[in-house]
DNA sequence: CGGCATATTGAAGTTATTCAACTCCTGTGG
DNA sequence: CCACAGGAGTTGAATAACTTCAATATGCCG
């Protein structure tokens, strides 16, 4: 290594960037060196399309730093999200799914860095990296495991119990310790709430009026604060009729 | 071939069992004779857990007939079907989600075939078999998807449209061409409609009564006829609110 | 400081659930 | 072959949970 900088524009990228995420954690330096050299690193800002539904999936992606949401627009054009991705874990990873087309649409829930790779290398890496494929084989059924529970709460629990499983659930994927709480350390709106957890802006926003009078949660705009998580715990399996 | 047949207790499996089934479609008659001798085939009756959620994931499975829901139970043990999966397709499939145990209990519609095999093969059957781990990441990417369309019409839609999507889907999957109209060809109460769409076993029952009474459909006891799918679709995708 | 996105909150309206009572099949065993 | 038990389905009435509508308030960024 250490040849004289080649044609990449973008200063050249650290190996330890990859060096813990466990897809790349059982490979080499040198390895990882080549990985990092065959990607093409792009920042974006907050609330903007990484990849579109339905597009050719032409690029795969590993999120650097931020927060994506992982939506699905509906023919009439309201937008449901599926998922939230943390940073250190690939996404738009059709290929691994056997599809040539993303699935869903990809926004930045904060401004993002994220390294892609062309589709035509994921063959490569899988073959090639060792624990590759096990790992993002691990995150598929991460996510799978998730949207499971996702279609499980829809089906069965009330408004106010979704909402609060999904404030835990971004709270202890993204959650930052202040001293008045835990923060949900990215911009979240209550209309990104409702399309969490297929509600409405107004209906979340009764509920975090009612939580914080009742001093469980503190809110400001785009910002969520768990005073008393615990609280929230007791509410989102409390009573669940049917 | 044409061996004096071995320690099998079973008569011999035909290998046009398999032959043309995705994931064995590219195999020659050798390498399925040997995929054949390595599994178990076993009958199951209608209504029976073939696996358990949580349970440690010790073989997979492909359905060669019959039909298998995959649900999901609360903790107050309501169930929540998340997936149907009609003969031909493999499943039980931890292994191809990195999981060591089933994420979700599997349960026979109507009485059922199933060849399954131990897990410890389906490694050799990735690396050794060609187009098996191409087919099989093809079907995980399906369920994803409609695992998604699930969580979006939960989120958007009516009760009365998730019922008319839910019918629609299983006529799709699973019709049957009668004099009367296309028959869902195994039985399906009002309830596990319910589960399937998140709602109560008496609100199918309304909507399907209303049905009748326009002549979309006819329902006798477990059967489900649509006379009239085209007004179906027309319920299905109303005002979609919100 | 103006303008726009975000958030709040009452009141009215709907949809779907819950409760409850009852009917209709279908398979089983006397 | 008939009775009957239990699963499956139906349906009205009351109620609850959310949504919709509408009006108003509150940051926030340039």
């Amino acid at each position: 290594m250490n040849e004289p900088a080649p044609r990449k524009p973008l200063s050249r990228l650290d190996e330890s960037l990859l060096t813990g995420l466990p897809p790349f954690s059982r490979l080499e330096r040198r390895q990882i060196r080549t990985i990092l050299d065959q990607g093409t690193v792009r920042r974006y800002d907050a609330g903007i399309a990484v990849f579109d539904e339905g597009a050719p999936a032409q690029r795969f992606f590993m999120l650097l730093d931020g927060h994506i949401r992982v939506v699905r627009v509906t023919p009439t054009g309201e937008q449901v999200t599926a998922l939230h991705i943390p940073s250190g874990e690939l996404f738009g990873i059709a290929p691994a799914l056997g599809r040539d087309t993303y699935p869903a649409t990809a926004i930045t829930a904060s401004e993002s860095l994220a390294l892609s790779w062309p589709v035509r290398l994921w063959q490569e890496f899988v073959t090639r990296y060792d624990g590759f494929a096990t790992e993002t084989y691990k995150t598929v059924g991460k996510r799978v495991g998730e949207m499971n529970t996702r279609i499980v709460e829809m089906a069965t629990q009330h408004v106010e119990q979704r909402i609060a499983n999904a404030v835990l659930r971004l709270a202890n994927q993204n959650g930052r310790q202040t001293d008045e709480g835990i923060e949900i350390d990215f911009p979240i709106t209550r209309q990104d709430l409702s399309e969490l957890t297929g509600t409405t802006l107004h209906t979340v926003s009764r509920m975090l009026s009612a939580w914080e009078k009742d001093g469980i949660v503190k809110s400001r705009r785009k910002r969520i604060i768990l005073c008393d998580p615990h609280r929230l715990v007791v509410i989102s399996e409390a009573h669940p009729t049917r």
